[in-house]
DNA sequence: ACATACTGTCTATTTTTTAGACAATCTCAT
DNA sequence: ATGAGATTGTCTAAAAAATAGACAGTATGT
């Protein structure tokens, strides 16, 4: 498990790494949200802890909402957990809107903390799975289209090749399951 | 447009009422979340206003999370937007990860109130909208699985009748598409 | 080691596909 | 309405493919 924490007080960065490097693999630290991009490159993280109150100069946590709309909007976005001072209901409900996991306000109690993010883990997990099932039925979808431009030659052959498969190889099982003799499928076999 | 609007206040109802009146249809009030269920069974409503505190026994919400929660274990949940007297951002946040589409603290404004009803009906709709395209990735999968049982007769004929209805039943445009003679196509028709 | 099932290959027969041709019908733009 | 061009239904003869059946050799599992 990889977690990557993103807040500007140094202090809490120390702190979030002790904790969380107990319970989880591998933290990565960064006072500077700019460099959030870089550091999600590789796809293996699987959690952010982001702040929403950077500089001191917005407090409302618009620049903690910037950030949290570039990672959601990445191809396979880890889970977010916002963490912010400020409770303010309106910004909890939008860092949710944008896809935000979960939401925790300092100061945190270590132990919710870490339910949390392990919270939106699993969440996420679940999330990407229905997204991988969207975009499989676009896959399959397109299949099915192009199956009726495709000659009959092609469309046996795709099916005999998809039953051989499920009959791990089995000719004579494959041939009666297809319903043709076992020569036939020989012959189709030599062709391709 | 049809919206249900469920608080324990009847002032609240009537203002509600009044005011949702003019940019929704349909407004139906009920002051009992225990009518939920019936009230949403036609399939027909679009979005609930639903209070969080009722009867104030128990004030931290954990009761209109319930009833949030069993509208979103409907088939095909209408919108929520969740209204409380008391801006909890803990209670915002459970609501959030519960379905709700969006959060109303009272006082309310009502251009605010109508403006994240709207969005919430909106993004409901966006999410039905990916739902389905899952059960229809199940479906199409399925039918793919399917296919693998069917003999090659079968998946020739399926994709056959599924080719001469996309040239609208010509006969020679379609031989010519399967890539076979016209006259194998029309024996393959007498067959079945 | 034994029985069972699968493979690769063969033969002869039956069935299907094919190209080509024909008149009849349909379609559509002039 | 009319004529050109495409489509249909039907036919023939030749080419191609599928079929049942048989055979020895090779896994496979007990």
């Amino acid at each position: 498990m990889k977690i990557v924490v993103v807040d500007d007080n140094p202090a809490v960065r120390t702190a979030l790494r002790l904790i969380l490097g107990n319970e989880f693999g591998e933290i990565v630290t960064s006072g500077d949200p700019r460099l959030l991009p870089a550091l999600l490159r590789g796809g293996d993280v699987d959690g952010v802890l982001l702040d929403m109150n950077f500089n001191s100069t917005s407090l409302d946590g618009s620049d903690g909402l910037f950030w949290l709309e570039r990672i959601k909007e990445m191809e396979n976005p880890p889970a977010v957990v916002v963490i912010t001072a400020f409770g303010e209901v309106s910004l909890a409900v939008d860092a949710m809107k944008l896809g935000a996991e979960d939401f925790v306000i300092k100061p945190w109690e270590n132990d919710e903390l870490i339910a949390k993010l392990r919270g939106a883990i699993e969440r996420n997990r679940m999330e990407r799975r229905r997204l991988s099932a969207v975009s499989e039925a676009e896959a399959l979808g397109q299949r099915e289209s192009q199956r009726q431009q495709m000659t009959l030659e092609q469309v046996k052959m795709e099916h005999v090749k998809a039953v051989i498969t499920q009959c791990q190889g089995n000719l004579s099982a494959a041939a009666e399951r297809l319903g043709v003799n076992r020569q036939t499928l020989y012959n189709l076999l030599k062709k391709s």
